[in-house]
DNA sequence: CATATGTCAGAGATACTGAGATAT
DNA sequence: CATATCTCAGTAGCTCTGACATAT
């Protein structure tokens, strides 16, 4: 890919999707051996930091589907991470809640993630990590419905 | 998606493929009225900027595997703006080529495509446009192969 | 009746893998 | 023999759509 064309390198458009692919590698990897995906992490981070909630609250705060929140959750119950009950306040709902177990999944892989971060952002200084951070929250929130 | 969780807001891994979500659905848009894809951008610029190329060279350049080069030479064939031709030099290779009418969709994709970045930028000024452009530029080179 | 939630089945687009045929 | 190129078939992971049943 070296020297790519003048006219590619100069969409952002273009060098984020292709970073994009770098980092979902380098975050698959990261988690492989704990058994999780990277939205494991962005559940148990919502649920730790919000406290139990239903489905379509987790789906809201993390930008997952409702239909694909199914499988996940799944997936956190499957490995005792968090249970889903029904909500007794209102029937049509699931809380899902995060279990002690994870809590410690939730430590593993911030540590984990924390490693993927720096192979991405390898070349960059920690000010320049720090600005690149907030050009992209700014351009994500202005693109995220309130 | 408000108020995503602190923890994964942190995360510029998180920020990226989310905007590159948001980018992709941007660029669809702005190419389907031209009935094109973001990589008929791309192979029609490498083309442009470096002249007639093999499948593998482009795929270098753009970072396109080979195996789906076959269907984006086909398309570009099939809609008359490059050309492929066996290479007399060696026979394992194609020739892939700009034709006139390829110069004149790869203006109008450019075109198309920068009001694309416009829209996914909106928030961010010239200047900070072009720094984060060098910062995600750095980043991409450093994940790139010689 | 209109809306919200959870669930499921399937489509779509993208990137990758593995194999084969041909040529160097 | 080892490598490079093109081609094709199939897979994988992720996102999204549409539908349904249930509950508000």
């Amino acid at each position: 890919m070296r020297r790519a064309p003048t006219r590619l390198r100069g969409k952002p458009t273009w060098l984020i999707n292709k970073i994009s692919l770098h980092a979902q590698r380098l975050i698959a990897e990261a988690v492989a051996p704990l058994d999780a995906r990277a939205y494991h992490f962005a559940l148990l981070a919502a649920l730790e930091e919000y406290g139990p909630a239903s489905q379509a609250a987790l789906g809201h705060r993390c930008a997952i589907d409702r239909s694909d929140m199914v499988a996940m959750v799944n997936e956190l119950a499957e490995q005792g991470l968090a249970v889903r009950s029904p909500d007794p306040e209102d029937r049509r709902r699931n809380v899902i809640t995060i279990t002690p177990a994870g809590r410690r999944r939730l430590a593993e892989l911030d540590a984990a993630l924390a490693e993927a971060q720096d192979r991405l952002l390898a070349p960059l200084s920690e000010a320049e990590r720090g600005r690149l951070a907030d050009l992209l929250g700014r351009v994500l929130d202005h693109h995220t419905p309130p």
